[in-house]
RNA sequence: GCCCGGGUGGCGAAAUCGGCAGACGCAACGGACUUAAAAUCCGUUUUUCCGCAAGGAGAGUGCGGGUUCAAUUCCCGCCCCGGGCACCA
């Protein structure tokens, strides 16, 4: 067999058809006795069109899965699709195309697109979320919550997108903007909504995050610490002078309670309806719809004094009750006590309005501070109080209102109930039913899924669009068989994708969302690879959710991901790709130019995969010509397999190189993940085969080709195969074992050990490994290079250390 | 403002435990092969200075300091870039 050009054109296709024709070739073992691996990729939006942006976050993945093959384990990776969403519903508007038709279509297609980069999945288990067989489950586990009072329906504030006609949840609201329009502002809209007590898992998600340390990026683990926002201190109650009601404050800082100076309320504090009105009332309306355009944090402090008092319990001092827009009333009690001393916040307010400033804390060191000064120290003008230390004074001042009955130590979380109901189309319904007789009544878990009807007409305004289909609405209450309404909200998306790797486990099954016992083998997920944009929504839901599973008794994992690992972005010429900027490199059209093996290998060569990657052309013609550097090298070795020789000089070092190779990959795999470094030092490898090439023995050409094509085979699976073929060798080849390294043949023949004269480089010299102290000394000081420096000089001292160098020290 | 990342040649980057800074690749330049080009193969490429040359000397990892025989790496203080959070009491 002769050199052969290399040609991505006639070698992937054959392959990809191969693969496509065995199912069962990328599916796990059933009763395997290997150790098992879970490998999965966050699942895609079928927008239709990968892009070159998507495969590198499926070619570390698909590195990964066939690396732990080759490595002996029963590998798990699936793949699906995150079917619901607006994206279905406005095209349907837009093309007149159902939304599950222009679905199913682009499903099709980016299948097409996975399949021909050769991503190893295992397809059997693929799912689609907007199928009524997944759906189904998540209408059962929305009852499930509902039973447990995990899910209910109140009254609330609402984040409101007039683009999307929807509601948003608050971790979709991104600088008071929309995710999805980041130039429409979010409105505040009072709408009955269903909810999910996510904060009922508040403490144990915090708490659990350290189960993930050194499993997940620290910087996810620190945005979920903020976003869940624990935070300790105390509710006071202040008595209204006259009518003797009480507010009820939070603080964290109740040791600076004789400081506070005024009551604030949030605008839609209960007692400002109460009590507030006339011009006042106007000015607090004023107020609330100024909040519910603007983007918080940016309004200039504004205030109203209500005409009210309030009794601080601790000191009996009357203090004026205000309501201000900063106030909010979402967090802790919607009222605070302004201590403006020790607050930048009151203090900006209440200087402004020209209301007292009394510091009652001083700095630890006992100098004077400048106010406001928000630091702990020691409390003073504070009756009994006065000289404990702010934290010790926390404590005792908590419980002091405790005994007194007018408060107690408090925990308040920042993060709030999930709002999931959306007034859209395409997503799950929720499988409620409103009786006028029985109230709100789940729907039979026999009677599940409720389907989503085809009648339906989208206009993309307005409300809910199931509230159109008469057939779909109207329904016999389960309870008492009078007519009754459905509900006609969907549920927000992340619902579907907060347990899909679940399904993935038995995704066939029709009488359960999943058999435990599948669960129980495959989770936790050994390594989840997704972007960093889902770090406080997709993957706290699904922490979230994993937990509610638990307490239902369905599995018995605490979270679901041992690791995770987020990658950058693939950027073009310094820009995030966008249609907007018209930088998309469509995956078809660089398959089309390069291969998808091409594509992989550069996406994971030109820059440590966390890091964001800059795609170059150039670049990618680099990792090409590589490609065909190693598919040259290989084909023409062929013939030279058989050919007798003596192993000499050249093999030994081209098998050193070999296994030097070996470790790196290797230990870049188990550790690092740094496949940019993987693939140097495999370049380094190529360029000695090519040095030493014509030295070779067949032995040493049939051993360096076979290993070649191992250790290659992660990151270019459709070279490999073709090769391991041409060999005439059974495949796969990701089915092979990894190959093993050699330390003593890794070895090098001594030590290289540089001489240095007050730290600079003079001189060098291989010696044998573990050669004394003293000789190399020795050694350094009569080196020709090292002399001239020396010579003339007093020696300070010499360190050695051995094999690796010799610093002289002279003066 | 607070919390994370990051800053190294013309460019992407490497240096895994404090021990030769710039591996590997791109681009550029030169050579071989070729009638020619492409492809391929080989080589040069941080920078300044001295030298006809072989070679030699110095500087250099955002800036300033420190620890150390030795710092891209550790410590302190700053600057710049990217991301997250941001009236959360």
């Amino acid at each position: 067999m002769p050199e052969q050009s290399y040609d991505h054109k006639s070698i992937e296709p054959k392959w990809s058809a191969r693969w496509a024709a065995d199912p069962t070739l990328f599916a796990p073992e059933e009763n395997s006795s290997k150790p098992k691996f879970y490998v999965l990729e966050m699942l895609p939006y079928p927008s239709g069109a990968l892009h070159i942006g998507h495969i590198r976050n499926y070619s570390i993945g698909d590195a990964l899965a066939r690396f732990k093959w080759m490595r002996g384990f029963n590998v798990l990776h699936p793949m699906g699709w995150d079917a619901f969403g607006l994206p279905a519903e406005n095209a349907a508007i837009k093309n007149k195309r159902e939304p599950a038709e222009w679905t199913h279509y682009n499903i099709e297609q980016m299948k097409r697109q996975h399949r021909r980069m050769g991503f190893s999945y295992d397809w059997a288990r693929e799912v689609s979320t907007c199928e009524p067989e997944y759906y189904k489950w998540n209408q059962w586990f929305f009852i499930r919550m509902f039973e447990k009072g995990l899910a209910y329906r109140k009254a609330a504030l609402l984040n409101w997108c007039r683009e999307c006609a929807t509601v948003l949840a608050n971790e979709q609201v991104v600088d008071g903007c929309c995710w999805r329009h980041e130039d429409i502002p979010v409105e505040q809209k009072e709408l009955t909504q269903w909810f999910i007590k996510i904060t009922a898992y508040a403490d144990e998600l915090l708490r659990d995050i350290e189960k993930l340390q050194g499993g997940w990026p620290d910087r996810v683990l620190a945005m979920q610490t903020n976003w869940i926002g624990r935070s300790e201190g105390t509710e006071v109650d202040f008595t209204m002078d006259g009518t003797g009601e009480k507010v009820r404050v939070f603080t964290t800082r109740v040791d600076t309670i004789y400081g506070a100076t005024c009551v604030i309320l949030a605008p839609e504090h209960e007692l400002v309806k109460k009590y507030v009105s006339g011009d006042n009332a106007a000015a607090v309306k004023a107020m609330i719809d100024a909040r519910a355009t603007q983007a918080p944090g940016e309004a200039e402090k504004v205030g109203i004094f209500t005409g009210l008092h309030a009794i601080n319990p601790y000191n009996g001092e009357k203090v004026p009750v205000w309501v201000a827009n900063f106030v909010l009333t979402g967090y802790g009690t919607g009222a605070i006590m302004a201590v403006p001393a020790h607050d930048e916040r009151d203090f900006e307010f209440c200087t402004k309005y020209g209301i007292p400033i009394r510091a009652v804390i001083r700095p630890d060191d006992g100098s004077t501070a400048e106010l406001p000064f928000c630091d702990y120290g020691v409390v003073a003008n504070s009756g009994e109080w006065t000289g404990l230390a702010s934290a010790d004074a926390r404590k005792k001042m908590s419980a002091h209102a405790a005994a007194n009955g007018f408060g107690e130590a408090s925990i308040t979380f920042r993060i709030k109930d999930w709002g999931i109901s959306r007034q859209r189309y395409w997503g799950t319904p929720i499988p409620m039913i409103h009786c006028n007789a029985c109230g709100v009544v789940p729907v039979p878990d026999s009677q599940l899924p409720v389907l989503l009807p085809a009648d339906v007409e989208l206009s993309g305004k307005g409300q809910s669009p199931l509230a159109g289909s008469a057939s779909f609405v109207n329904v016999p209450c389960p309870k008492c068989a009078e007519p009754a309404r459905r509900e006609t909200d969907t549920m927000d998306t992340f619902v579907d994708s907060s347990w899909y790797f679940y399904r993935y486990c038995d995704a066939q099954n029709s009488d359960a969302p999943f058999d435990p016992k599948k669960i129980a083998y495959w989770f936790p997920i050994d390594q989840y690879i997704g972007g960093v944009e889902h770090a406080i929504l997709h993957l706290i839901y699904s922490r979230f959710w994993t937990k509610m599973m638990r307490d239902i008794g369905l599995i018995t994992n605490d979270e679901p991901a041992a690791r995770l690992f987020t990658q950058g972005m693939v950027i073009k010429g310094g820009a995030k790709m966008s249609k907007n900027k018209g930088n998309v490199i469509s995956a078809d059209s660089m398959m089309d130019d390069f291969g998808a093996d091409t594509g992989r290998l550069f996406e994971l060569f030109a820059a440590p995969p966390e890091r964001d990657l800059d795609w170059t052309t150039d670049g990618a013609m680099g990792a090409y010509r590589f490609i065909g550097r190693v598919f040259r090298f290989v084909t023409r070795s062929i013939d030279r397999f058989d050919t007798p020789g003596i192993p000499g000089d050249a093999d030994r070092k081209v098998l050193r190189k070999l296994h030097q190779t070996i470790q790196r990959i290797t230990d870049d795999f188990e550790s690092r993940w740094h496949f940019n470094t993987s693939i140097a030092a495999f370049m380094e490898f190529v360029n000695e085969l090519y040095a030493q090439e014509s030295e070779l023995t067949g032995a040493t050409l049939r051993e360096v080709s076979e290993k070649t094509v191992l250790l290659l085979a992660p990151f270019t699976p459709y070279l490999c195969e073709e090769l391991w073929e041409m060999m005439g060798l059974a495949g796969p080849v990701f089915k092979q074992p990894w190959p093993v390294f050699d330390p003593e043949l890794a070895k090098e023949d001594g030590a290289e050990v540089i001489f240095q004269v007050n730290g600079k480089l003079r001189g060098k010299a291989t010696v044998a490994f573990g050669t004394a102290k003293d000789a190399l000394e020795q050694l350094a000081l009569s080196d020709e290079k090292v002399k001239p420096f020396v010579e003339g000089k007093a020696i300070v001292k010499v360190i050695v250390v051995p094999d690796k160098l010799v610093n002289v020290v002279v003066k």
